[in-house]
DNA sequence: GCGACAG
DNA sequence: ATCTTGTCGC
């Protein structure tokens, strides 16, 4: 995506699965599709799934991406005309352990563009919630404004975006098919408040 | 051994 | 992720 206004993108789909309280075995899959730029929610779904794998930080994908995957092809299957261009995923792609998150297992399961939206930083390759951190954080002083997620390794896995208002910055990392300035501003574009609408309303949906 | 730990 | 308590801002 080489034009500044995303010319030629009309559908957002954003993917989550929300847990039964009490029932670390029982979750909600669901994926919303959102017009662009418009923003208006064209699409919904939400499926009762058994989830069998637990919750291990750096293995997320090995949790939820079958259900992810099995929303995709369900929107496939009944309504091809909505499927999303471009998904925000909830968790990280590049910005890992081993440079492979959930939104790039997503993204090469299904060929579509995949962007990873955490709302917490994945302290791996030397990145921390330390005080430097916590600086470079208050050095964020407008909506859009970020800063790079440079390891230890100096490679760039990230970066953190001041979305809206909010003091808590968002960490945006390549999943599939996106390069880090476009999966930015794609995010960016997307936010009414801190979490972007596709995100948001996968969220409410499921909830 | 202890702390850290996307969702 | 969920839960819980409290605070701030619109």
């Amino acid at each position: 995506q080489k034009e500044p206004s995303f010319a030629g993108l009309e559908r957002v789909g954003g993917v989550d699965l929300s847990y039964v309280k009490g029932d670390d075995s029982r979750a909600c899959a669901s994926l919303v599709v959102l017009s662009y730029p418009g923003l208006e929610v064209l699409y919904e779904d939400c499926q009762m799934v058994a989830v069998s794998a637990p919750y291990v930080a750096g293995f997320l994908a090995f949790r939820e991406v079958p259900f992810l995957v099995e929303a995709v092809q369900r929107v496939q299957q009944e309504e091809p005309r909505l499927k999303p261009q471009v998904l925000l995923v909830d968790g990280n792609g590049l910005l890992h352990h081993r440079g492979f998150g959930v939104a790039c297992h997503l993204g090469v399961l299904t060929d579509l563009p995949c962007i990873g939206v955490a709302k917490n930083l994945l302290q791996v390759d030397g990145l921390a919630r330390d005080e430097l951190h916590r600086e470079q954080i208050r050095s964020l002083q407008r909506g859009g404004d970020t800063f790079p997620l440079t390891g230890t390794s100096g490679n760039v896995l990230g970066m953190a975006l001041r979305s809206c208002n909010s003091s808590k910055p968002l960490y945006i990392s390549v999943g599939h098919r996106v390069c880090l300035e476009t999966a930015v501003r794609l995010v960016q574009s997307c936010c009414r408040y801190r979490i972007p609408e596709p995100i948001r309303q996968v969220q409410k949906q499921g909830s």
